[in-house]
RNA sequence: GCAGCGUUCGUCUAGCGGUUAGGACACCGCCCUUUCACGGCGGCGGCACGGGUUCGAUUCCCGUACGCUGUACCA
């Protein structure tokens, strides 16, 4: 049989890096095995709806490098693919359980079960629904849950959950788990809005869609359970199950937004490289047992395996993140990351350049910065002279006789043919070995001139790029203004 | 509270009974050098604790501690 996952988010927001993670996971184990990976929308809870979200999501994934072979756009036999597409499904599903007696109607209120909960742990009792004393079927009868239902009485539907036991399952991450039977909450499957639960959708569409794998993350562990006794109720052949170690913020509690960004939009806009992202957390919980540390989304597809997923929680270091990011920036041809930086330069308020001396500064630049987004500011002055030039740098490097030292290279400069990074360090070199000067005595007022900061990349290279108008412009200006 | 899960350098991790406990990020030092980087070299730094099992435990078992997640008509 081919292996089939899903991702299964909730339509609520913006897509969660960890939920970037599960949707990779999902994707590489299927692509590993030569398998389907699904998107299923969870939308079944009303209040918490977003417009917007399922296409935030799907454009994220997309972004990231990967799709899905069936899905709310793909399509696909499965269909439909959007949990408030087949509340219907679930009804009739539920309405078997009903007939089998392996779930029962409830007509609780809100306020009842809250005095109920308050009553239990008032007694040091664990919060759970209590069969014999609440309002249902079992406590009302079978006449008066029939009178009740065709009153119209708001209910729900809730599982029969059989107290004694244990219910097991084994974990393709954690090995086997085992949970007493008599801990688990006789859980609500059909609200009394006619929509389906998390659990019940779940389990009726991972089944019907013929999922092989569930892959999620660890906060559904506990709820686990009560998945196997739905499976169970229903007579149907479990998934296999894999939970998923959780991504942590610095104080190992579950990442959050209230640490920082969290969602995949955050660290695309921040410049973060897709690739970098997505290897990045590929390797958070994961790892193929090798020292490299860069990894291809072919490559991640080829190495990656279910029991090589660690079972403790990651604490995302974005500092990794960031060097993760600087590997990749150095790894791209120049010309191919030209349109995005132009693209980033169009906010700011420099003179146009062309793409090719956008692929220039690039190269120039990018081993001394983490994020192409950091070339206007780091790198202003290949795009502007300079106005403010650094004074600590100044007062160190520009001495009284240093304007003498530097006012014959101008002329010297102007009658070169080529203006290359090596045809000036000759004649650099030449001057300096004339003059019986040290190179520090030209190269830092040089930078100083033409830069205006103290760091930055080769200065010869630095004033290739420039061209020959555009530094002696510089270095005359300086001259006769700030020497 | 109860339940489940977890615990190797600060962080991400390798390890699947016998290793000088390996790598990466970060940090520190040195080298290179035209500043800053890059790169190279080196350093700092870890098996939570206590019992077993075993000739031998980071590794297997049981406790303890700590942490996390869950405990909704949310997913």
């Amino acid at each position: 049989m081919s292996v089939r996952v899903r991702f299964a988010p909730s339509p609520t927001g913006f897509l969660h890096i960890g939920g970037l993670r599960t949707a990779l996971y999902n994707y590489l184990f299927a692509k590993h095995n030569d398998g389907e990976c699904i998107l299923r929308i969870e939308d079944t809870d009303q209040t918490r709806y977003v417009e917007s979200a399922e296409k935030a999501i799907v454009d994220m994934c997309r972004w990231a490098g990967f799709d899905f072979d069936e899905g709310p756009e793909q399509g696909g036999k499965y269909g439909p693919y959007r949990q408030s597409e087949r509340t219907e499904l679930y009804q009739t599903h539920a309405s078997i359980l009903i007939e089998n007696g392996e779930a029962y109607y409830a007509f609780d209120t809100s306020e009842e079960l809250d005095r109920m909960r308050e009553r239990q742990q008032k007694s040091g009792l664990a919060p759970k629904y209590d069969r014999t004393i609440m309002r249902n079927q079992t406590t009302l009868g079978e006449d008066e849950t029939s009178r009740l239902l065709a009153e119209g009485e708001p209910s729900v539907i809730r599982l029969k959950v059989p107290h004694t036991g244990e219910i097991r399952f084994n974990d393709l991450v954690r090995g086997e788990v085992v949970f007493a039977a008599r801990d688990i909450d006789d859980q609500i499957l059909l609200k009394s809005d006619g929509y389906p639960t998390y659990h019940l959708a779940n389990i009726v569409d991972d089944h019907l869609m013929e999922i092989t794998h569930v892959i999620r993350g660890e906060e559904w562990l506990p709820s686990t359970p009560k998945h196997c006794i739905l499976y169970d109720a229903f007579g149907w052949e479990k998934p296999k199950f894999a939970h998923l170690p959780l991504l942590l913020n610095p104080d190992k509690t579950k990442m959050s937004k209230r640490h920082g960004d969290v969602f995949v939009e955050d660290f695309k806009n921040k410049g973060f490289f897709a690739e970098a992202l997505v290897n990045f957390i590929a390797l958070c919980g994961w790892n193929p047992s090798s020292d490299r540390e860069i990894f291809s989304m072919s490559e991640l597809i080829e190495y990656f395996a279910l029991e090589k997923v660690n079972k403790a929680g990651a604490i995302f270091d974005y500092k990794k993140l960031e060097w993760m990011n600087s590997q990749y920036f150095r790894s791209y041809n120049p010309s191919d990351l030209a349109p995005e930086l132009l693209r980033i330069l169009d906010q700011y308020d420099y003179p146009k350049v062309s793409a090719e001396y956008a692929a220039q500064v690039i190269k120039l630049l990018r081993e001394r910065i983490n994020f192409i987004g950091d070339i206007p500011t780091f790198g202003d002055y290949m795009f502007v002279a300079p106005k403010n030039f650094d004074e600590e740098y100044k007062s160190k490097h520009w001495q009284p006789e240093t304007h003498g030292n530097i006012a014959p290279l101008v002329g010297m400069f102007e009658s070169t043919v080529e203006f290359s990074h090596q045809e000036l360090h000759d004649i650099v070199h030449a001057y300096i070995t004339e003059k019986q000067l040290a190179l520090k005595l030209i190269i830092h007022p040089l930078r100083l001139m033409i830069t205006g900061k103290q760091v930055g990349a080769g200065m010869f290279e630095t004033m290739e790029v420039l061209g020959k108008k555009e530094t002696l412009s510089r270095m005359t200006a300086f001259l006769e203004n700030n020497a």
